[in-house]
DNA sequence: AGCGTGTTAAGGAAATGCCTTATTGCTTTT
DNA sequence: AAAAGCAATAAGGCATTTCCTTAACACGCT
């Protein structure tokens, strides 16, 4: 028998992570070595422990999953990182998906699904939730079809920017946070807007939750 | 000993329900005896089960948390119900506090405090988290302080125009899908944005996802 | 060196928001 | 039965914001 695989999980949700953690015990070759309840915890016991995968949740308090993950895949190319989230949005998951993340189960999966993906990530296979892995392929569809709107990632100041109109700031607001013109603000925004397709504020809340820039 | 307290869990997440039923495995008081991925499943298990306390997570896609609750102390005024919710609103928590229910939890909390609940909730007891007691505690002083503005829910046409917000229509499509004037969904606006004290729409579509009207 | 892209910004027309005020019908109170 | 309170409806008018077009500058990349 191979070693056990040693696992670092990340969730907001204490009872999460609990009921988790009571689940993995019936699995012989898995073991969970830490839990963090954020994402800076997340990194640091991923330095301390260097385990072989890393479960995270996307939406936590203090750091995003993505950011969480980028950081981790830069620092510490071994350690297998899959994904859990509520939301099935395709963008998001092609963000994840460019960190060189191993999977992205949505939170409806059942733990075999998820103990499957553990084992998968060693394997260095790459697993997704199936109703993702539908979007994924009408998104690569949709891509070949019109191959003009590929690149629709945020920069880092659309980022900025959305986080602080999610975060109920008026155009106006946003602007003298940023010390920037007001006509600035408007030229993110319609970016923005045009990137997501999303064109009103509650849509583009919604999504920025949905990317963990801001919380419910 | 007693007989053990036969339990009833809702949740749309999988894992997290798996995790649960785990976890109370190792208690000898309480049992699962069923378990809902929804709000209409759930209120058949308990027409058909009788528990004697239901676990039910607020935001579920079929019928949110707080409805479900309704139904079931109307219908079966013995079966006592603990709310699960990622949120800690205070005029949502007084919402779910008014259909009787026994706990109000968040899912932050550990599992030995929702054991607890549901050992209080057979006993009587009501129990809140932590920062919810708090935050129930400074929304009564609050009350107390300015009388005024005790009442603040929506009336049911004020949570229709919030809901068709929230899921990104402008004013003038509201007014559309309603059959109604601009102006008269613009006063229904004014009106929430009043009671709720969220005066722009990334936040009131916060409010609502909260709530339950619409989902992110 | 040039091309694409991100960040910055302005001007003007169109739309929307904000504030006040008002009518109707239903329920509750006196 | 009359009065009062509230929910739902709506308009007028001014203020603000959004939407669309256009554009400059910096930075990196081939």
């Amino acid at each position: 028998m191979d070693k056990t695989i040693r696992v670092v999980i990340a969730d907001d949700h204490k009872v999460f992570l609990e009921g988790l953690c009571s689940l993995v015990k019936d699995e012989t070759d898995i073991e969970i070595v830490g839990k963090a309840a954020g994402g800076v915890e997340l990194l640091e016991l991923v330095e301390q422990l260097q385990p072989d995968v890393v479960i995270s949740d996307i939406s936590m308090p203090d750091m995003n999953g993505i950011t969480a993950a980028q950081k981790i895949t830069q620092e510490y190319p071994d350690v297998r990182i899959i994904a859990l989230s509520m939301h099935k949005d395709t963008q998001f998951v092609r963000e994840i998906l460019k960190t060189n993340a191993y999977g992205f189960l949505l939170k409806d999966c059942c733990f075999d699904e998820l103990a499957h993906a553990v084992r998968s990530a060693m394997k260095g296979e790459v697993c997704l939730s199936k109703p993702l892995r539908d979007s994924v392929v009408m998104d690569y569809i949709g891509t070949l079809r019109n191959p003009q709107d590929e690149e629709v990632a945020l920069s880092a100041r659309e980022s900025e920017v959305l986080k602080l109109i999610a975060e109920g700031n008026s155009t106006k607001e946003v602007a003298e946070q940023l010390c920037i013109s007001v006509k600035t603000v408007e030229t993110h925004r319609r970016q923005i807007m045009q990137k997501t397709k999303y064109t009103n504020i509650a849509e583009l809340t919604k999504y920025a939750i949905r990317c963990g820039l801001t919380t419910v």
